[in-house]
DNA sequence: CCCTAAAAGGATAAAAAATGTCTTGTTAGG
DNA sequence: CCTAACAAGACATTTTTTATCCTTTTAGGG
């Protein structure tokens, strides 16, 4: 329980070496994957997920390669996290109502939501900036 | 990532059903089951690891069946989950030393120590006894 | 207009974990 | 010694994780 999968390691570790980057020097996949020692094809599925949603720019062709969607500081841990793993949901019942029918009364389900708010509290609170620095 | 697993989730119920019993009523694997929604089978493995850790008693043969194996209000969530799941562990590399060649310079590490502290502090600051009363 | 570089997308596969089930053994009471 | 009940271990199924490979798209440069 309550661990995180390979996929969520690795994309923090790329995403952390990009943000360690100067600011306009575009990366190639395959040298992040070299660097944060991480299988490239798998690496680049994870990049994937992260351009879709802004996290990172993607240039193709002949010089192409990764950038930073957003200065570092504007990026949290969160949601890294969240962008390859999914939410946060310690239980099933916290997604939202109807998935549980005892939700309603359980005494357990308000205790999954704290979790939740703490786990998120802690991952919103760091930022790719920090993450990145020396 | 971070999700209670269904082992986690009936272990939860059953113990804390049988919480909500008067102290000294023997209960039955078959009822507890019946009364939480949990396959029988499956549940028996649960309380074979309670039993084990003397979160509940058992009893043999005719007559026989579980108690809790101390007051409600002295076991908590805590234990009752790391009984099954294992130690709450966000990320390999907080388990100890030598689990990541990167662990000691790497910024990201101590994050993960701060979710299990306040994960580990929520479910320990819950008892049974909150969780199975009116 | 080709050729090459590089990411995007989809299909597939192996390994691991989760979720149960079944069978047999052990303990205890009547 | 018969039956009730939990203990223990082996086994089976499904789902998730952890990748890899192949084809397609986009872009730059000669
Ligand atoms: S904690 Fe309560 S509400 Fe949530 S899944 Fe379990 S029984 Fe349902
Ligand atoms: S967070 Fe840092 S120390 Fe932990 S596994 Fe990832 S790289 Fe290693």
């Amino acid at each position: 329980m309550m661990e995180l999968t390979r996929k969520g390691e690795y994309a923090i570790r790329g995403i952390v070496y990009l943000a360690a980057q100067p600011p306009d020097r575009v990366c190639l996949l395959s040298d992040i994957a070299a660097a944060v020692d991480v299988p490239a094809t798998f690496l680049a599925k994870i990049f994937q997920q992260f351009s879709k949603i802004g996290l990172v720019k993607s240039y193709r062709g002949t010089g192409g390669g990764f950038l930073l969607g957003r200065v570092p500081e504007k990026i949290t841990l969160l949601e890294v996290v969240e962008a390859v793993e999914g939410p946060i949901v310690p239980n099933r019942c916290v997604v939202g109502a109807g998935e549980c029918v005892r939700d309603v009364t359980c005494k357990v389900h308000p205790v999954w939501k704290r979790v939740q708010g703490q786990v998120r509290d802690v991952l919103a609170g760091v930022t790719l900036k920090e993450l990145s620095e020396v």
